[in-house]
DNA sequence: GGGGTAACTGCAATTATGTTGCATCTGCGG
DNA sequence: CCGCAGATGCAACATAATTGCAGTTACCCC
């Protein structure tokens, strides 16, 4: 099984660099329309996924949401940090803080997704606004 | 906008004490089939919402999940307490925890959800086990 | 206790997202 | 440059959420 260069990894993966945000399977679909198709991305994103260099996780809406690792190795995944939309913006992003709640006794986590949705520093009450009128959707 | 008492609003709470864990709809299907019809728990459950007396929350796999809010009034919810699925059981369940992780400078968050996958005590490693044969599915 | 109405229900249909099968195309090692 | 495994496009399917509408019913009011 190895990979291979093509235009559609270049396409995705230069996208998920320039926003430096985690993205949607539909949002990325809006930013390449006509070049290439739905699938396409699909499995672009998820073969990033199996290689380690992109974690997907399951938003607040029931869609995923990929974003590049950073900090973690192939072989050790460290995903216990915060995603953060903006409610204003609607940016998703990983915050950096670890979390590592106490469990009840007898309770063992492995998997863990930490959501939180609110205001982001740019649109901040008080701050000027940071919205792009449909930067993602 | 007055509620009223109905056969389905009955049933559907019945489960959810019951189960004292969280349901997700299609688990609530199964039980109920041939009593009511899909949209009639979907309706059933949003107006248990709405009304404070349930909250819902998206699960790692994309459905929501339903569970009977404990110890928040109507006018004051406070979920931030985590949300476990056992590998094993696949039981959902509210852990009693409340989680405060401190943001970044100039983040405000409003909504969370938190999610850990893992083994619950009574099928902890060492215990017996507690798997019920598509208890939940 | 009966009537009227707003709330509720059932059925059909639509939307959105994720996923798979298969035929075709292509990057790249030899 | 040849061959093939990996990648792509298109169609189709699966599942969950959601809406419209016509018909039913709980319950307030008399």
């Amino acid at each position: 099984m190895n990979r291979r260069n093509t235009a559609s990894k270049e396409i995705v993966l230069h996208l998920l660099e320039r926003y430096s945000s985690a993205l949607s399977q539909d949002f990325l679909e809006d930013r390449v329309r006509g070049q290439m198709d739905r699938v396409t991305i699909y499995r672009v994103l998820n073969r990033f996924c199996e290689d380690g260099i992109v974690h997907k996780f399951m938003s607040d809406e029931g869609k995923y949401y990929y974003a590049l690792c950073r900090g973690c190795s192939p072989e050790h995944h460290s995903h216990d940090h915060i995603h953060f939309r903006c409610l204003h913006c609607d940016t998703v992003e990983c915050l950096p803080n670890h979390v590592r709640p106490k469990l009840p006794e007898g309770y063992t986590g492995l998997i863990s997704n930490y959501w939180i949705s609110g205001y982001c520093r740019k649109c901040a009450p008080g701050q000027e606004t940071n919205r792009q009128g449909g930067r993602q959707k």
